[in-house]
DNA sequence: CGTCCACGTCTAC
DNA sequence: TAGACCTGGACGG
């Protein structure tokens, strides 16, 4: 769920699902959690919520009148979704797995609105406020948002490439990582441009003397600058309705897939940034390009899918790392993961990487020695331009994964179905 | 079964 | 600038 549109989109359900509902009682927290508990009790009281960013704010509503012990005080919650965060509506029956925070209706057999993140990297805070060194909602807040960006361009967070400028919170509230690539790949500014050069020139906007007024609006409107992006990408996700960029598979979501246009889309490349996350993007990296890297192109798809029931099947699929062309298949790779220890729950170690830096070890002759292999998502449109070097080994490695999701229609029942145990 | 990857922050060295 | 923090799907062996 959890760029600018989801957590938005989020919003928009809680009000939806909540309007008129009367909830009671108090709010549980699943003992896993090390989130703070919510002391916030009442016989009666009404939920709603508003988004800025990449944070949404609960406003828990004691109905007037419904106050014999103690009059409880409106409470505000404030969440950040983590990689997995979202809202989620049900009979108390049906409990989502991962629901780590509750909120249960007064009717009879209850329903509870529940915050369910399975990687529990999201927080809340109670009484909270928006996060203060976070700035304006690049959805709801453009103008300030703007301002924000471009009378601040000193500050030492424009010295990045801009591909990593768009991940400041500071400046860009509500930017993630499968936005920073789409609203780059529409303008085709190279990822590792310096973020600096590229906002400067949004300060003095050429000017086009000799315009009607009318026909400069419409220019601006179909040239929308990077900023200007900055709102609308998301924005075209909130209108698509759904939930965006989720797990859950369903029509919104196959929806959401055939609307990005460089995220996981085959024949894009991609590259780790300085913080060891993936940039997809078109066409050259740019200067600050981190050297001695692996970019992986992708590789073209081959067995084009054409049935429709594929396509939904499809997804993802991501593609590894390593290539087997290059002859790097005996090294190992030295990155090794530093397992911590931990997890009460099940003794889990776990993994994750960093730094996709050295990747191939001995390998920085010359060329992409790799070839990662996105995805296979929906169809893009016949994709025209390619980008210049596919070159890749030949055919060879194309090995696809496939993140998650599996057919739609069933997926979307048997998740539903199951799910009834709580942790 | 082990490795790698994922829509994001946080905080310690 | 690294880890830490987590679960789980897809692959490779």
């Amino acid at each position: 769920m959890p760029e600018g549109p989801e957590l938005h989109l989020a919003s928009c359900y809680i009000n939806t699902v909540c309007a008129g509902l009367i909830f009671s009682g108090k709010v549980e927290k699943s003992e896993v959690s090390k989130n703070p508990e919510v002391p916030f009790e009442s016989d009666a009281y009404v939920i709603s919520a508003v988004s800025r960013g990449k944070e949404v704010k609960l406003t828990l509503m004691p109905l007037k009148g419904q106050s014999q012990n103690g009059p409880q005080q409106p409470m505000d919650v404030v969440f950040r979704f983590g990689m997995s965060g979202s809202f989620k509506f049900t009979p108390e029956a049906e409990l989502p797995k991962h629901a780590h925070l509750r909120f249960y209706t007064k009717e009879s057999p209850r329903r509870a609105l529940c915050f369910v993140d399975f990687r529990r990297f999201g927080r809340w805070e109670v009484d909270g406020t928006w996060q203060l060194d976070r700035g304006p909602c690049v959805m709801l807040e453009y103008e300030k948002f703007r301002e924000n960006v471009l009378k601040n361009l000193s500050d030492k967070a424009f010295n990045k490439p801009i591909c990593e400028a768009l991940l400041n919170q500071k400046f860009f509230n509500g930017i993630g990582n499968y936005l920073r690539a789409e609203i780059l790949y529409r303008l085709k500014i190279p990822p590792f441009e310096k973020a600096r050069t590229v906002l400067e020139a949004l300060q003095h906007p050429k000017q086009s003397p000799g315009l009607t007024l009318s026909k400069k609006v419409k220019l601006k409107r179909e040239n929308p600058d990077l900023l200007e992006l900055c709102h609308v990408v998301p924005m075209e996700v909130v209108r698509m309705g759904g939930k965006g960029y989720g797990p859950e598979h369903s029509d919104d979501s196959a929806a959401f897939e055939a609307w990005l246009q460089c995220y996981y889309v085959p024949g894009m490349r991609s590259l780790r940034d300085g913080n060891g996350r993936t940039i997809w993007f078109q066409g050259e990296p740019g200067p600050m390009a981190p050297k001695g890297e692996k970019s992986r192109k992708k590789s073209s798809r081959k067995g084009q899918i054409t049935n429709r029931v594929k396509l939904c099947l499809e997804q993802h699929k991501l593609s590894d790392r390593k290539k087997e062309a290059s002859e790097e298949v005996t090294k190992p790779a030295a990155k090794r993961r530093p397992k911590s220890s931990s997890c009460q729950e099940k003794g889990v170690t776990r993994s994750g990487r960093k730094k996709g830096k050295e990747l191939v070890p001995g390998a920085e002759h010359g060329k992409a020695a790799e070839a990662r292999e996105p995805s296979t998502r929906p169809r893009r449109k016949a994709a025209a331009s390619q980008e210049p070097p596919a070159r890749e080994a030949p055919a060879a490695a194309a090995k696809r994964r496939v993140p998650a999701r599996r057919s739609a229609g069933t997926a979307a029942a048997a998740t539903r179905s199951r799910r009834v145990k709580a942790e």
